[in-house]
DNA sequence: CACCTATATACAACTAGACAAATGTTATCC
DNA sequence: GGATAACATTTGTCTAGTTGTATATAGGTG
């Protein structure tokens, strides 16, 4: 009763072979020239299919590199949205991390006015991706002033926490002044990252962390 | 408007570091199998994107070696970002605001589960849209039990505040009991209220109201 | 008519891997 | 100490494969 057209056959068989384990989480399915020719249809009959998938976020697909299935089952409790929702509290603090850039630049306009601090100022920046269950959910960056933590960057980089960092720099507490949430369509890079679509809806929180006499040490946002 | 493609993307960012004097001239880039890491593309991708800047005679490279700045300082050329930002405690908590309906119906599942009442319980809905100087800038929808709220719906007609009428209804206060906050694509007529386009980001707060009790109250979204 | 399904073809964008060529680094021999 | 050889690193080039997008065509359906 359902399967009243191809594609809706095909990606309903699909599903059942991702549910049932036969694709495993993580794993690379057939390419679609592969499978158009197991089902003996067009490539684009399958690529209906497939984004179907997609937009139920069963899969996720990379350019030039294959199809995926997701790693978590998709939690229906609030509908295909809850990929893209992410408890407040939780933002920036999630399991693990992966570093993509950690350099010096000048601070912009409005780092230098966040953190109190002169304009054209050095500030450490620091860049990555946060994951849960190898999913990557968040793409985070922030700004420390140089001047006051001069070495911060080596302590990042040796040991892998910007909590852990900032307590050798003598912070052992910290906490968020002032956090904003708005709501952003991802560029081609974000999406690439957060293998969603460009154009997609990204939260996006900007929060300002300070020191416990209220000294502005850390301007961050994350997507 | 522009960063259709990855590499062009990869390329105006590599170029606004260049500019903000973040790369100093002279100095050396990570190598392509860094900034490949870092962006989370293909080293040709990265190369394409090197190769372009290459022909604005941004940088140099050499083989074995390394890509290098110029040393000539070039023109800054940025676009305008426009942002799309709100303080979310400011949600659902605006000046002033305008009924759109307000009438009974049958539980959602996930309204029924929330508010912890049994499945096809009757509610009163009500939707309206919030305003900020004649701006519209949330639509809101909440539903509250009907059975336990008798004749809410007749108060919040007469006094216009739902605080005010649960009040009459012998909840003297309530409180957040959880808040979700999401990013999702507006719908052509959410586009219309609010006077945006369809497919904008739009930024989604579910939340739940309990008495002091912890007796869920309200069950709501505010866009 | 408009709209959905499906096919066919072509090209663009990106990934994957391998190898060559130039350079930088380090150990070794005299 | 200085030249040399061995090795690792980094850019340049190539081939092949995969997904994304655009266009054109045709049949079926309301």
């Amino acid at each position: 009763m359902k399967n009243q057209t191809l594609w809706r056959g095909i990606a309903s068989d699909l599903e059942k072979e991702i549910v049932a384990g036969s694709l495993a989480r993580g794993s690379r399915l057939p390419t679609e020239s592969m499978l158009s020719q197991r089902y003996g249809v067009n490539r684009h009959t399958i690529r209906k299919a497939l984004s179907h998938l997609a937009e139920k976020s069963l899969i996720w697909s990379k350019r030039g590199s294959g199809v995926f299935v997701m790693q978590k089952p998709t939690i229906y409790s609030m509908g295909e949205r809850v990929r893209f929702s992410q408890n407040l509290l939780d933002a920036g603090r999630t399991p693990s991390r992966q570093k993509l850039s950690l350099s010096q630049r000048l601070a912009t306009h409005e780092e230098a006015s966040s953190l109190q601090i002169k304009k054209n100022s050095k500030v450490h920046h620091y860049e990555g991706i946060s994951f849960a269950d190898d999913e990557p959910i968040a793409l985070f960056h922030s700004v420390f002033c140089s001047k006051r933590f001069p070495a911060l960057a080596e302590y990042i980089e040796d040991l892998q926490s910007v909590t852990q960092a900032l307590k050798k720099c003598g912070v052992n507490d910290y906490i968020r002044a002032s956090t904003y949430v708005s709501a952003v369509a991802a560029s081609s890079l974000q999406a690439n990252h957060l293998r969603i679509k460009p154009n997609d809806p990204l939260l996006c929180t900007t929060s300002l962390n300070s020191d416990q006499s209220g000294t502005p040490i850390e301007f961050g946002r994350t997507y």
